[in-house]
DNA sequence: CCGTATCCAAAAGGATACTG
DNA sequence: CAGTATCCTTTTGGATACGG
């Protein structure tokens, strides 16, 4: 039947570079990565085991909900170990395994990256809005 | 007046907070890059320039809207230049500036991580949710 | 060809209340 | 202490139509 129309084949060709996109590995884990807490998580834990609350008061602007979420993703993905110590009141631990430390320096690369070049951006930004700012008033 | 609410006060913390981590460099940035599309659109102008239509192709699944405010976003940031061709059609090019290029080596080294890591990710998912799934239904 | 503008659906994320 | 569950707002991103 040519009752297909045309939006439903782009539709169909979507869905299938969606599947396509969903197997490529990078982009799984670079998801992952780009999780908003992630990079912050990895550094509260870098040197070391830490509890719950220890983490939650060195990102300090994170709501419980996100910690929790972002810790259980990564110990899902292998990254961190959660220990839990059946005391009252009940004592949680989070470190990260041999996977999560190799990819401490990833991290830390980008973040060293960011901390090298900001000003360069800023001042690229700067230069931008200017530019953009004359070009919208200039009659 | 005592009419602030706990609420208000917390609020009020939460603004200062949220005006401290702006300030943050690293995180500034690490939003930049974490932007969904960023990466792929570096890696299309790897090899110097390319015009939309080239990128939008290399990519693919990114829509029109995305496409162009990616890389608004990363001219901006002085990631990348545009340059504009004014023959009939207009003809549009993109190529990374030598800022982009220094951080296209950061972005591969996420990306080698991703891909070197990506099986021992997937184990540990596998385990996860196999682990997760036994206690469901434990009793 | 290379966009911009608008509308709308889905996902992310915070606030609050409650639990073991 | 360390969460879970729910509600609600904000953000993100796709579809579509239109402009230079």
């Amino acid at each position: 039947m040519a009752t297909t129309t045309a939006a439903q084949r782009r539709q169909e060709a979507r869905q299938e570079y969606d599947a396509f996109m969903a197997a490529c590995p990078s982009r799984q884990l670079l998801d992952r990565l780009s999780d908003k807490w992630v990079g912050l998580v990895l550094s509260a834990l870098a040197d070391g085991e830490r509890r719950y609350s220890e983490v939650s008061r060195r990102i300090a602007g994170v709501s419980q909900k996100m910690l929790t979420q972002t810790l259980r993703n990564l110990e899902r993905d292998g990254i961190l170990i959660r220990s839990i110590t059946p005391s009252v009141p009940v004592r949680v631990g989070y470190q990260l395994t041999p996977l999560g430390e190799s990819l401490l320096p990833v991290v830390q690369a980008v973040k060293d990256w960011a901390e090298a070049h900001m000003d360069e951006v800023d001042a690229a930004r700067d230069h931008y809005d200017e530019v953009n700012r004359r070009a919208s008033s200039h009659g």
